[in-house]
RNA sequence: GUGGGCAUAGCUCAAUUGGUUAGAGCGCCAGAUUGUGGCUCUGGAGGCUGUGGGUUCAAUCCCCAUUGCUCACCCCA
């Protein structure tokens, strides 16, 4: 029979792995909570036009590459391929609003998105995520910086490139355009058909463009940083004096626009060499209007996503996981038959129950197998029983790291043990 | 959707212009040590060379197809 296997652009997370990930977890748990980010989870699947009202229709994520499907009752679903809509229709939803001040929340969480696997992007992909919403001033744009700079460092990462841009508002980014495409008329024939089509329907998706001739052309662009509108400016300037204040570097890119329709003003993005052509390790930006396009008041929210498996690919390039283990047994229970196991179990038992991790032989192999399992376990101590050790009560505990052998008996060995277990 | 590369033991990889029994390291199991790990030594298990077809006296090697993986284009995390 042929085995099944997982579908394409998944992955599984072994155990041999898989504390990588709760280490990458844990960490950014924590320092979100120190931030006093809490989190929120929402379901995997939503209606698919919420994604096509908040990302955007145009956007390639929802044309191209979204997981949709029709239930049984006919509604068209899609497994989400980002987050932050979801969060702010559950938002909304739940009339958060109404508890007055900020929301800050931070989700860690699988997406999707239907593209062709490469380096870094998978079908079912994981990120951390965070949205501070209710706030128009640039300090909260700097403060989700500033929380996504400081967890990529305590990862001890350094040399990340941080790139921001202001893409304007509702105001200043039409005449912009305008301005934009005014600039590119004349040379219409020489770009890309992809930059052809954006031509109308999303001018400023031209300037990230990769191709040689469009990149030459959009070298001497007008640049909307130059066209700003007195408010889109004045925030644009605290939010870059506010990041010099937290001494964190960033570089302007007047190019940088992102694929998702929601940002304003702000936009940003973290970028690594190690990942290959899929370099970012993670954006984000401001997003003004989303609320009100999902039907909420007015709200000014600004918030970012990372790729968690981006961000380990970095790690393990980087060789920052090097002394990261997964938990080692402080006791390993050696025994040589039934009725040595028998004699131990409650032992075991009460072990357990301190949080002492211990582990007892499951194979019945002989005492020189059990010895080489529990060295490779990392087991800090084994205790080997036999008939010598049950005719006095009394176990042999072994420190493998010194070699040092002591008879004890059961309570020495509990009391042993709950002392001396790190 | 489009292109390139790869596919041999559990893992990482060899195998002469096509030539006899497809090898190594690591890992695994066992013994040396009949009650004790690591280090060392010895032995062992483990392969339809991804699958199907073709060329040939002969195919891991050449050709075609197919599947899978991978990298890249577009875009993004």
């Amino acid at each position: 029979m042929e085995p099944i296997r997982s579908i394409k652009g998944t992955q599984d997370l072994l155990p041999q792995s898989s504390y990588r990930w709760q280490f990458a977890e844990n960490k950014i748990k924590a320092i979100s909570e120190t931030y006093g980010y809490r989190e929120i989870r929402t379901p995997v699947f939503e209606s698919t036009q919420l994604f096509k009202r908040g990302i955007g229709e145009l956007t390639d994520v929802v044309s191209k590459e979204m997981y949709t499907f029709d239930d049984r009752g006919g509604t068209s679903l899609t497994l989400r391929p980002e987050m932050t809509a979801s969060v702010m229709r559950a938002w909304i939803q739940n009339n958060l609003g109404q508890e007055g001040g900020v929301q800050k929340m931070y989700y860690i969480g699988s997406m999707f998105r239907a593209e062709n696997v490469q380096k870094g992007r998978l079908r079912q992909f994981h990120q951390w995520g965070i949205e501070l919403v209710g706030s128009p001033a640039p300090v909260a744009d700097a403060e989700v910086i500033m929380l996504m700079i400081r967890t990529l460092e305590s990862f001890g990462l350094k040399s990340l490139k941080l790139k921001i841009n202001s893409v304007g508002d509702e105001n200043c980014r039409p005449v912009y355009k305008e301005i934009l495409k005014d600039y590119l008329r004349p040379h219409f024939d020489q770009l890309c058909k992809t930059c052809q089509g954006r031509f109308e329907t999303n001018p400023m998706r031209i300037l990230d463009c990769k191709n040689e001739t469009c990149k030459t052309l959009i070298h001497q662009a007008p640049v909307i940083t130059d066209h700003l509108n007195d408010e889109c400016k004045t925030h644009f300037e605290s939010v870059k004096n506010l990041l010099t204040a937290a001494g964190i570097g960033f570089e302007i890119d007047p190019f940088l626009v992102r694929g998702l329709d929601y940002y304003t003003k702000t936009a940003f993005e973290v970028v690594s060499d190690d990942l290959g052509s899929q370099n970012a390790v993670g954006g984000g930006g401001r997003y003004d209007l989303l609320v009100e396009q999902l039907g909420g008041k007015p709200t000014p929210s600004v918030g970012f996503a990372i790729g968690i498996e981006r961000l380990l690919i970095i790690l393990e390039e980087r060789k920052l996981l090097e002394d990261v283990k997964p938990k080692a047994p402080v006791l390993f229970v050696a025994a040589f038959a039934q009725p040595h196991i028998e004699a131990m179990i409650p032992i075991v038992q009460q072990l357990r129950g301190l949080g002492i991790q211990t582990e007892i032989e499951l194979l019945g192999r002989s005492i020189k197998a059990q010895m080489r399992e529990a060295d490779r376990l990392g087991a800090q101590f084994v205790v080997v029983v036999g008939d010598n050790e049950m005719a006095q009560k009394s176990v042999s505990l072994k420190n493998m790291k010194t070699g040092d052998q002591q008879q004890l008996s059961f309570d020495q060995l509990v009391e042993f043990l709950s002392g001396s277990h790190e």
